[in-house]
DNA sequence: ACCTGTCAAGTCTGG
DNA sequence: CCAGACTTGACAGGT
């Protein structure tokens, strides 16, 4: 089985090459003239993209096929200070050329919108913002030219002190979302609230590809054995054109359990390679560490002396 | 050039 | 009921 690896937003190699920066509220409503805010807007996205173009080639030298866009890309584009910026219209152009690349070299993308994104929130104007979180990474998607391959990964949410109704709420408005969303939106188990196992329920339900983390799922579980559920999980991509994709990373330590190392840990991904094993089926990894892609050329590395490996290039394996 | 407090957003916990 | 933690790259203001 082959398995590509990719890491999320920015280089640790590639240097100024930030792909979200941004500006602050702040220091954007103290510019008066309507003129230069959306220059200033406008300048932001531009340099975004074009150090995203950037962090491509680097992909494209180092044989890296899987990467996660910053949600960053277009600074403030869901604030109500933005709102009568036609953003869309001003990069559309950049967005393209960024695609066409991605597309030429058979990247794989993703996005993350960040956990201020919640489908189950009890309260309407937060679900309300969620949508146009989903909308805007649509239409970053979409304005790059990519297909349903492309997808977004959101966890659940909140537990709002009862979690089973919260879970029904989930899956009714994640039902009621239109059909382009719907379908590159990928769920992921979390640290503190929703275990692989409720997530895999849910996705089977939904019929929504489970996006394991390996990591979350040692914060957050009830005892269950993963690879009781592993092959589930990947089934739940069998109607996708991407493999099934999981995310790693290595905790801090015992302390800070939950925050990421700077690299991977070798025994422990190894140790999962072993449950991979028994499925045997292609998959992707998405390398979530302080070190970025620095993580990811280290963790190869160091897959170069395991045995039963063949390191294929500089970011993928066959087992 | 470097340092430090702050930043759009929500949820949960502890006081 | 409210303040602070959570987490993290980058801004912005100061030296």
């Amino acid at each position: 089985m082959r398995i590509n690896f990719g890491y999320v937003a920015m280089s640790k190699v590639v240097k100024d090459c930030s792909p979200s920066r941004t500006v602050t509220v702040k220091s954007l409503s103290k510019i008066e003239d309507d003129e230069v805010r959306l220059h200033k807007l406008k300048s932001i996205a531009k340099t975004n993209i074009k150090n995203t173009q950037r962090l491509f080639y680097h992909n494209r030298a180092h044989d890296i096929k899987v990467y996660r866009l910053t949600s960053k890309l277009i600074p403030l584009a869901t604030h109500p200070i933005t709102e009568k910026w036609d953003w869309f219209k001003d990069i559309y152009s950049d967005l393209k050329g960024l695609g066409e690349y991605a597309k030429e070299h058979n990247f794989r993308i993703s996005a993350h919108p960040d956990h201020y994104t919640l489908l189950n929130s009890p309260k309407d104007e937060i679900l309300q913002s969620s949508l146009k979180d989903l909308i805007y990474h649509y239409k970053i998607f979409e304005g790059m030219g990519l297909d349903k391959s492309a997808k977004l990964v959101l966890h659940i949410g909140g537990s709002y002190k009862d979690k089973k109704r919260s879970i029904e709420r989930f899956i009714k408005n994640f039902i009621k979302l239109p059909e382009h969303l719907r379908e590159i939106i990928t769920l992921e188990n979390d640290d503190k609230t929703y275990t692989a196992k409720e997530v895999l329920e849910i996705c089977q339900q939904v019929k929504a590809p489970m996006v394991l983390d390996i990591h979350h799922h040692w914060c957050n579980n009830n005892g269950e054995d993963l690879s009781e559920y592993l092959e589930r999980i990947f089934e739940t991509w069998n109607y996708e054109d991407v493999p099934p994709k999981i995310h790693v990373s290595s905790p801090k330590d015992e302390k800070k359990f939950r925050n990421h190392a700077d690299n991977i840990d070798l025994d422990s991904f190894t140790e999962f390679l072993e449950k991979a094993k028994k499925i045997n089926r292609d998959f992707d990894v998405m390398i979530e560490a302080k070190n970025k892609d620095v993580a990811l050329f280290n963790l190869i590395d160091d897959l170069k002396n395991v045995p039963n490996i063949d390191v294929l290039d500089q970011a993928s394996i066959e087992y």
